[in-house]
DNA sequence: GACGCGTGGCA
DNA sequence: TTGCCAAGCGT
């Protein structure tokens, strides 16, 4: 490598990142995972979506059910919303398949059934952000275009030792626009591919949060983090997570042949428009709706289950649903629902703790 | 601009 | 145990 790894300069030296990358990523990037080696939007979207915030070992369980189940943009517009829930079920940030949902209406409502193709147009399509449309682009269309996620920022910060603070949106941007520059004048699709993947593979693999190899790093000798021995400086970010408890008592409300009432959470908020258990705030309030003490079976185990921003304490109350009273508990709720009585009905959308709690309940 | 939104892995 | 983080986006 003719390179002068003495004295990095932060205007010139930062481009020939850009071949080493390419020629790293082709040598010892991933490849074979389901959503490589394809150039077909729905693919590649759907597996940028599904990678938000989740990592691949994860999706690898997911994409290839859903794939299956919906082969084609067409397929998943015309689907029932609870039928992508139901596949998204135990992925996390529902959000995401909602707006996948929509997502795919749009596509065959105002593009005809092929994703626009440009990262300009992406991005004004529900779910699909900067990032995202940057990465559809880049892979599928071979646009000049950088993309700018978690991998990268860590990567990229180390790189130009970027000292701004990634939690606000000035400097964020200030990244992102650094990253552009890296970019050659006119790379071929091939090189936008090679590059955006091996930003993510680099950032997931040698250039690691807490121990990175920069020995081995196609970045040796540019990288000004490293040449200072700095890496565990970048990148910065200084806001906090704030995480609050909540208790939730959950109604297992059990009709005598054993089966469970469930019933579809509000469109927003928490675990919004997945099925779940009747939720109050306090014990008294949840039996109080259905006959109060006497109906009391059992008090099952407390679960505990941590989201982003919320330690959830749930406290499952077993109680007997006498089918006299009324024919569902639907009315009760002001909510709709279903029963389920074995494992097999439990094709549905779930929060993750509750499919837990009602594979152990229900017979298979 | 800051916060809400799931789940699992890891130090 | 606890906190941080992962192919972010919407509001």
């Amino acid at each position: 490598m003719p390179l002068a790894a003495s004295a990095p300069s932060l205007t010139a030296s930062p481009l020939l990142f850009f071949p080493r990358l390419v020629e790293w990523q082709r040598r010892h990037g991933r490849s074979g995972l389901p959503w490589q080696g394809t150039r077909d939007p729905y693919r590649v979207w759907l597996s940028e979506i599904m990678l938000q915030q989740t990592q691949v070992t994860t999706v690898l369980g997911y994409y290839s059910r859903f794939l299956e189940r919906f082969p084609d943009v067409r397929t998943l517009a015309a689907a029932p919303q609870e039928a992508v829930l139901a596949l998204w079920s135990g992925l996390g940030y529902y959000s995401r398949a909602r707006n996948l949902h929509r997502c795919a209406q749009a596509v065959v409502e105002q593009w005809g059934g092929a994703f626009p193709a440009s990262a300009e147009q992406l991005q004004t399509l529900p779910g699909i952000g900067r990032s995202t449309a940057a990465a559809i682009a880049a892979f599928c269309f071979g646009e000049r275009i950088s993309i700018l996620d978690g991998n990268v920022k860590r990567v990229l910060s180390r790189l130009l030792a970027f000292d701004g603070d990634l939690a606000t949106l000035a400097q964020e941007r200030r990244l992102w626009a650094l990253a552009q520059d890296l970019l050659p004048a006119a790379p071929s699709h091939d090189e936008m591919v090679a590059w955006t993947q091996g930003l993510m593979d680099l950032g997931s693999s040698l250039c690691s949060r807490s121990k990175p190899d920069c020995a081995a790093c196609p970045g040796t000798g540019l990288c000004l983090a490293s040449a200072q021995a700095r890496t565990g400086e970048f990148p910065v970010r200084t806001r906090k997570l704030k995480r609050s408890t909540v208790e939730w008592w959950w109604l297992l409300l059990r009709r005598p042949d054993g089966a469970v009432w469930l019933e579809r959470r509000p469109a927003e908020g928490i675990w919004a428009g997945l099925y779940s258990l009747p939720t109050y705030g306090s014990r008294a309030e949840g039996l109080a709706a259905f006959g109060g003490e006497p109906a009391l079976r059992q008090e099952h185990e407390t679960l505990r289950h941590t989201l982003t921003h919320r330690d959830l304490v749930l406290r499952p109350l077993e109680l007997d649903w006498s089918a006299a009273l009324q024919e569902a508990p639907g009315s009760a709720c002001a909510a709709p629902g279903l029963w389920v009585q074995h494992q097999s009905d439990l094709d549905l959308g779930l929060p993750a703790p509750l499919r837990s709690l009602l594979e152990r309940l229900l017979p298979a």
